[in-house]
DNA sequence: ACCTGAACACCGTTCAAGT
DNA sequence: ACCTGAACACCGTTCAAGT
C-alpha cells in the first residue's frame, strides 16, 4: 500500500495520492484501505517514514566527515527521487523510528569529530535543518529557476560551512586555540 | 479575499482554506471568487506573497549584521504568526515581487559586509535557506517536542554561524589573512 | 478583478453487511 | 493489517444565465 502511494506521488504529485487512487492501484475499494491504515493522515506518515528507510548508513570505516557528507548526499538523493513527499519531512516531529536511526548516525559522527557532548544534539539540529532546508528548497520549487550545476555548487558550499562549524565546536580544536 | 483566506489558515489550518469557506466568510458564493482569482492555486500564491509583505525592511542606519539579524527575526516572527501558510514559501520560486524586495535587502547588507560581489547571490541563498529551513521546521512540527527556550538557543546559534560565514567571505577578512 | 444556480467529477470517511 | 455497497458531507471548477 505504501509502495503504491509512493509510486503515485512520485509520478503524479502529492495531490494525486488519494484513498481512491491508491485503492484503484491495488484493485480494491477505498474502504478496504481502512483495514490497513487509520486514515489518509496515517498513510502520509507512512510515506514519509518510507523515505527515510531509503537513506543508507554509510560504512563505519569512513572518517566522520566522509560519513556526514555521504549522509547529506544520500538525503539529497532521496529528495530528488521523491520530490512530492520529501517536503513533508519538515511537517512532523523527527521522533519516528527511522528519524531516530538517522539522528543516531549523525550523533556518532559528531562525537567522533570531538564535538562537546553537551553540544551534540544542538549541532545535529543545526546540520539537519540546513541540509533539509536545502533539499526541500531544491525539490519544492524555490530554486526552480537555477541550474543543477549552480545548485551542486551551493550544496558543496553548504557542506563546507557545516564541516567548519563542527570543527570549530570540537574539543580538539578548542585545545589548539 | 486574501485577508479572509489568511485568517482561515491562521485559525483553522491550511486544509480549511477552501473556495467555499473563503466565499462563505465573504458572504458570497464560491463561484464569485473566480472573478478575482484564477483558481485555488492562485489564491495560495497570493497568501504566500502576503506573508512576505509583513516582513519590514530594517532601518538603513543599522549596521549590516544588525539588519540581517533583524530580518531573520522578522522572518521567524512571520512564520510564528502564520504557521500554516509559511511552509509553502519553500514550494514556489523565490521570484515574486516581494521575494525580490527581501532578497534585495539581503544583497545590500552582504555587499556592505564586504562579501565578494561574485559570491553575494550564493551567500544569500545559503542564508535564506538556513533561516527558512529553521523557521519551517519550527512551525511545521519537526521540532514540536522541543521547548521555545531551546529553539531560541538554536536560532541564536544559527545566526552566529551565518555571521561567521559572511565575515569569512568578506574581502576585508581575506586581506587580513 | 460582477454575482448566482445547477451541475460535474471528485474527495475522506462511516456504517451495516457480507466472506 | 478482511472486503464491499450505499451513503454522507464535502471538494474545485465549468457553464449558462442574470445584474
Amino acid at each position: 500500500m505504501l509502495r503504491s502511494g509512493l509510486a503515485l506521488a512520485d509520478e503524479f504529485g502529492l495531490a494525486s495520492v488519494t484513498m481512491q487512487s491508491v485503492a484503484t492501484r491495488l484493485a480494491v475499494t477505498p474502504m478496504a484501505l481502512y483495514r490497513h491504515v487509520g486514515g489518509k493522515a496515517e498513510l502520509l506518515d507512512g510515506l514519509v517514514e518510507r523515505l527515510l528507510t531509503e537513506l543508507p548508513m554509510p560504512m563505519p570505516e569512513l572518517a566522520w566527515d566522509e560519513r556526514l557528507t555521504a549522509m547529506a548526499q544520500g538525503i539529497r538523493g532521496v529528495a530528488r527521487r521523491h520530490p512530492a513527499v520529501f517536503p513533508l519531512l519538515l511537517e512532523r516531529p523527527a521522533a519516528t523510528p527511522e528519524a531516530l536511526r538517522v539522528r543516531g548516525g549523525i550523533y556518532t559522527a559528531l562525537e567522533e569529530a570531538g564535538v562537546d557532548p553537551d553540544e551534540v544534539p544542538r549541532t545535529e539540529r543545526l546540520i539537519s535543518t540546513a541540509i533539509l532546508g536545502f533539499a526541500v528548497s531544491e525539490v519544492g520549487g524555490r530554486f526552480a529557476r537555477h541550474s543543477r550545476r549552480l545548485l551542486d555548487g551551493d550544496f558543496e558550499r553548504l557542506l563546507e560551512l557545516l564541516r567548519a562549524c563542527i570543527v570549530a565546536g570540537s574539543t580538539a580544536d578548542r585545545a589548539r586555540a
